[in-house]
RNA sequence: GGGACCGUAGCUCAGCCUGGUUGGAGCGCUCGGCUCAUAACCGAGUGGUCAAGGGUUCAAAUCCCUUCGGUCCCA
């Protein structure tokens, strides 16, 4: 049975461009489904687009003095950039501000309206006579109930609870300050809570994962109906209500799609029910059509209850079949923050790196669920030491020495092959079961160590197998095909996480790609996987993370110290202390250490002996200036080497970025002890 | 205020559902080896009061409770 693959992607929201976030949680992950499957030779389609609608755009619309149709083509046509950029693949990508989606959702609509799920109901809203409209949530702000802070709508800054705007003490409108009255509209409802055994059934008859699973149970335990009206007049016009529109999470999902259908008719093998009576025997797992939402984890509950929610109240439709929500990215272990510009967006990103090198990090440095930071140093160490060290120069050095002994890779005779060689090529094959199974359960993490396993078996190999001193001809051929046949499987396997740097290689090897071997002529091998330099590092984070305050960096610092400790201050006794030796110590040389940015070397005496020392002061004083100088040195500390130069104590120095050497106040003797 | 998830080697993570051989992997670090290869590779070694406290049990990283720290959601 050929089963049909339909994977969304989040709809992105036009008010701003993508930044690494949005790439980690939702995009890169659904393309590496998307690619593998494809491989695999399954039929499968990417889809997606932006969501266009809701008060924050309206509100961005307002501030800059346009259209919101400017504000929306404007960051669309910058996230489609941005997407296109991380290589991510799309089949259909829309617009929830277009004809098509608009009319799909006002059937869809209709469709809840005839099924006897919509119903309407007079409610109070916020009213501002001055600017002479209702006032959606966001443009109300006030004082919080609870603690008195400062309140944005239906979300308290302070101390972040979730409030409903009528709550809010001294509410005014956002726009001109007046004090908003209350006024009587009739709003649409969803009949929600009418789904809960239903939706009870799906989920449990569904492939999300169990926390997905759980979160939905625990909402459908106390569903209320859904306030869908909103009168406001950017959005999808609802048909039966003049003046109003559909709110934003009614609507946008139903982007999904609309979206398909702009592939023609096709859509209808992905979203139409076969068999309408499908949903009547409590299975609303559809077999031969896996619909699979890739979201950020922060719209779990949408897409996990709402949204199938909708779908089976329409009644017309398939069913999602899971749910893949991603964890969130930290940036140098903080939050990501837009506001306070800590962010770095994917369209700087790509300037500087290959976004292969990015999809890699991202997706080894944690599991998809859970949250995973991105920080410049561990992001060119993992590159560096992970995939250049073991399956970038495993595919170099396999290829560089085919290259050179025979311009091509050499074909044999498997049979022929000796027993370790076809131990290797049997690892080859397993390998491709291992990652199979780790992708298809989106453990792209343990996918991609499965693969640097491979490739260290590569390497194993290559190191016992000596292929530099092997004379003979045919069994040097026999050692090449044995390592082709790693390399055509690395390349193979990883080609949904990195598309660019594989098909290099497959270039360089004039391959297909799949998992045959045709004994082409090799092209002259380039390194493929370049390293990132330490230089480049510090040149992007100084590039990128330049609008970082320094007071929010130095309270974060403090912050991270503080965890690290347990607490803000650990008191030690008087014993501790004595354990630490401090002498007062008289520098007799100073000289820079090479090779290092900041260490200088010292001579120093503290009266009984002469010591080596290394400190991390150049930049900070002269060599020459320091020659003389009275200080103080832990005398304890465990002799290490610092770039090479043994450090047989510490010098003690204060600041961040004035450094001070600590001085003794008064002319003591050298050696004197500090207590 | 309510709900959900998370806290395991210096770092990033497995293991927990279904308690029971010496708690694993990659990186790092140390030592030794090698040179085809991107100062890359190979081998050996190093390293953990499994957040803290309490409970259940013959036995707990694993089950239960409390506390602390982190994250997300509240239509």
């Amino acid at each position: 049975m050929s089963e049909k693959y339909l994977l969304t992607t989040a709809l992105a929201y036009t008010n701003g461009p993508l930044h690494l976030g949005h790439a980690r949680s939702t995009y890169i992950p659904a393309d590496i489904m998307k690619k593998y499957l494809k491989l695999k030779g399954k039929d499968v389609i990417h889809v997606g687009g932006t969501d266009n609608h809701g008060v924050p755009i309206t509100l961005t619309a307002e501030k800059e003095g346009v259209k919101p149709e400017d504000i929306v083509n404007k960051y669309h046509n910058e996230i489609k950039r941005d997407l296109d950029n991380l290589n991510v693949e799309f089949d259909s990508y829309g617009k929830t501000h277009s004809d098509i989606h608009i009319e799909t959702a006002q059937e869809f609509y209709l469709k809840l309206k005839e099924n006897g799920y919509i119903y309407e109901k007079e409610i109070e809203q916020f009213y501002c006579p001055k600017c002479d409209r209702f006032l959606a949530d966001r443009y109300v702000e006030g004082t919080c109930p609870f603690c008195g802070g400062e309140a944005r709508g239906d979300h308290c800054e302070v101390c972040g609870r979730h409030l409903e705007p009528t709550e809010l003490i001294n509410p005014y409108c956002i726009n001109c300050n007046t004090t908003p009255e209350l006024r009587k509209t009739t709003h649409r409802f969803f009949k929600l809570s009418a789904l809960s055994d239903d939706l009870r059934k799906y989920v449990e008859s569904s492939d999300m994962p169990e926390h997905v699973k759980n979160m939905a149970y625990s909402w459908i335990n106390e569903l209320h109906d859904w306030d869908i009206s909103r009168d406001i007049k950017w959005g999808v016009p609802i048909p039966d209500s003049e003046n109003q529109v559909m709110y934003v999470w009614l609507e946008a999902p139903i982007g999904y799609i609309s979206f398909t259908k702009q592939l023609g008719d096709v859509w209808r093998d992905y979203w139409l029910k076969k068999d309408s009576n499908e949903n009547e025997n409590n299975n609303y797992n559809t077999k031969d059509v896996k619909i699979w939402h890739f979201i950020g984890k922060d719209i779990t509950v949408h897409h996990s209850v709402f949204w199938p929610g909708m779908l089976i109240a329409n009644g017309e439709y398939n069913l999602p079949s899971s749910v893949i929500s991603g964890g969130y990215l930290t940036l140098e272990g903080r939050k990501m923050s837009t506001s306070k510009k800590w962010v770095v967006w994917v369209d700087d990103f790509v300037k500087y790196f290959d976004s292969d090198y990015l999809r890699y990090f991202l997706m080894v440095n944690a599991p998809l669920n859970r949250d995973c930071d991105f920080s410049f140093d561990e992001f060119q160490k993992r590159i560096n030491t992970e995939l250049i060290a073991i399956i970038g120069n495993f595919t170099h050095r396999a290829l560089v020495f085919s290259h050179r002994k025979f311009k091509a890779i050499p074909v044999v005779d498997e049979e022929n092959l000796k027993d370790e060689d076809k131990e290797l090529i049997n690892k080859c094959k397993e390998t491709v079961e291992k990652v199979d199974k780790h992708i298809m359960e989106f453990n792209f993490k343990d996918a991609i160590m499965d693969i640097i396993h491979l490739a260290k078996e590569g390497n194993n190999y290559f190191q016992k197998m000596e292929p530099w001193t092997v004379e003979d001809e045919n069994r040097l051929k026999e050692i090449l095909y044995t390592c082709a046949v790693v390399v055509k499987h690395i390349t193979y396997l990883l080609y949904p996480f990195m598309p660019n740097k594989t098909m290099k290689l497959l270039d360089l090897m004039n391959e297909e790609l799949d998992l045959e071997i045709r004994g082409n002529d090799l092209k002259k091998p380039k390194v493929v996987f370049t390293k990132i330099e330490d230089d480049q590092i510090k040149m992007v984070k100084e590039k990128l993370l330049k609008s970082e305050d320094a007071n929010e960096k130095r309270k974060e610092k403090n912050k991270i110290k503080r965890n690290e400790k347990g607490d803000s201050m650990d008191l030690i006794s008087i014993d501790d202390f004595a354990k630490i030796e401090l002498r007062v110590a008289q520098i007799l040389e100073a000289e820079e250490v090479p090779k290092s940015k900041k260490l200088l070397k010292l001579i120093v005496d503290i009266g009984d002996e002469k010591r080596q020392v290394v400190a991390g002061i150049k930049g900070h004083y002269e060599p020459a200036e320091l020659v003389g100088k009275k200080i103080v040195l832990l005398c304890n500390l465990k002799p290490a080497k610092l770039c090479g130069v043994e450090s047989q104590g510490m010098v003690l120095a204060a600041g961040d970025e004035v450094v001070a050497l600590l001085t003794p106040d008064k002319d003591v003797p050298v050696g004197s002890k500090i207590c």
